[in-house]
RNA sequence: GGAGGGGUCGCAUAGUGGUCUAGUGCGGUCGAUUGGAAAUCGGCUAUAACCGCAAGGUUAUCGAGGGUUCAAAUCCCUCCCCCUCUGCCA
């Protein structure tokens, strides 16, 4: 959430920033008569509650039963109207940054780097899903078998080019601070729904688990962001990043389709997902610091890419600045995303109370920022289908060799 | 899963209905003392919201949420977490 305080002082500047998200600006107004109710219904109660505790003290027992039943009348009403608030406050957007490009949507995504060019081949190639079934790495037949569709199986080299991009980005990105970790893959509602990973404005990407407060992540974003909550970390520790593992959920209702077919759009997926607690000071800078190194992770493993700067009416609701990596995509004849990476400011870190304490004794809220690094199911779409070769076999990155312990993924596999 | 014990102001502890505006110790901090220090003595020592130009004031918070009561850290209910024992299990 914004600072209540920020939007009552920059009505129009939240409204400017709320707009070009493409939300609606009509919450703003309906937010700051909600404040106005709520705050005129406090500063009541308060007074009655200072004359509850001095009748108290002087032990008036017929004083305090008559504010008794006063406070009994005002108190559900101030219950309701902070309900409200906060339901109405939830749905303002974090604003976007002055840096990021005003557009309503995707297509004015604005293209910021190319980096290779787009392989071509000397022979007619396939796309990973044929590819996969002749080497005997994927198997999707099996996975519908057992969880439904969308659902596979790895085995052999698929199994192991997916242990292998985890080991390597891992061992990348300790050597740059990171601290790898791996996380829950459920997490409890106040996290999967609050803080993380709400597309497109509905929630029902998520998994849940019947009878308990807990659901399946969609991304590990939920869980390092929740593992400070309601927390204020010393400013001498900061920043703390972290490169966490996890499986990711999502149910993807409706999202079918030839251009997302395949390992491209699945229920589940393994990621090694960035991610940065900092001084807001900082967050600009290293927020490109993690495009950077996903850049370099993509130029290591020799994948072309472009990098596409989303436009105000694509950031999302948390997201004051985002950047996208496409990998090209042979199967796709196009580039799809593989990486996404926001600065969510202190949106995030409001919703979750997560400050830090500065040298002068102050607190304020910490900015949060994340960060893709290796998602385990579209790499390896782009690693397929890009470094196919004549003969059917697949060679494989040089930083991936060392995990791999091979050169090429060839369809004698064990 | 079962049985027991516990969760109090940074840490440790006291507190079983009103005197709790939560005591004490430790730590921290400022000051006194000192040539300087130790020791000692004294002050201060949370977060948030609301009112106020400010000084300041008020309210809330004793794991969380409900309830009983004029009044709850304290009584009742539900839940969460931690520890010990125990069962099952990779």
């Amino acid at each position: 959430m914004l600072d209540i305080k920020f939007v009552r002082e920059n009505v129009e500047l939240v409204k400017k920033g709320v707009t070009a998200k493409g939300y609606d600006a009509g919450v703003v107004d309906e937010v700051l008569k909600l404040d106005l109710k709520k705050r005129g219904l406090i500063k009541e109660i308060e007074e009655i509650r200072a004359q509850r505790n001095i009748a108290a003290s002087q032990k008036d027992i017929e004083k305090g039963k008559e504010i008794k039943q006063k406070l009994q009348k005002l108190e559900p009403d101030l219950e309701n109207v902070e309900k409200e608030f906060l339901e109405v406050f939830g749905k303002i957007p974090n604003l976007p940054s002055d840096k990021a490009p005003v557009g309503k949507g995707e297509k004015e995504n604005v293209e910021v780097k190319k980096w290779g060019e787009p392989t071509k081949f000397d022979f007619e190639p396939l796309d990973h899903l044929e590819l996969g079934k002749r080497l005997g790495i994927l198997d999707f037949e099996t996975g519908a078998k057992v969880a439904g569709s969308q659902f596979y199986f790895l085995y052999g080299d698929g199994a192991r080019l997916e242990l292998a991009l985890s080991m390597y980005v891992f061992d990348k990105l300790s050597k740059e601070g990171f601290l790898p970790v791996i996380t829950p893959d459920l997490a409890k509602s106040r996290y999967y729904l609050g803080t993380g990973y709400m597309p497109k404005g509905d929630e029902a990407q998520t998994y849940t688990i019947e009878d308990e407060d807990l659901g399946l992540i969609a991304t590990a974003e939920v869980t390092l962001a929740g593992s400070h909550a309601d927390e204020v970390i010393p400013e001498d520790v900061l920043p703390l990043k972290y490169v966490g593992c996890s499986h990711c959920f999502r149910k993807e209702a409706g999202a079918y389709g030839k251009y997302s077919k395949g390992l491209y759009r699945v229920h589940q997926f393994s990621k090694t997902e960035m991610f940065i607690y900092c001084k807001p000071e900082d967050s600009d800078k290293l927020h490109e610091s993690i495009l950077k190194m996903e850049e370099s992770i993509y130029q290591e493993l020799g994948l072309p890419y472009r990098v596409l700067e989303m436009c105000t009416g694509d950031l999302g609701a948390m997201a004051a600045r985002k950047f996208d990596i496409e990998a090209w995509m042979p199967g796709r004849n196009d580039y799809g995303e593989i990486t996404s990476t926001s600065n969510c400011t202190d949106y995030q870190a409001r919703n979750l109370n997560i400050k830090y304490k500065k040298k002068n004794g102050e607190t304020e809220y910490v900015h949060m920022l994340n960060g893709t690094a290796v998602v385990m199911s579209r790499v390896p779409v782009a690693i397929l289908e890009n470094f196919q070769t004549k003969d059917g076999s697949v060679v494989i990155p040089k930083v991936l060799q060392k995990w791999m312990g091979k050169e090429k993924i060839e369809s004698k596999n064990g």
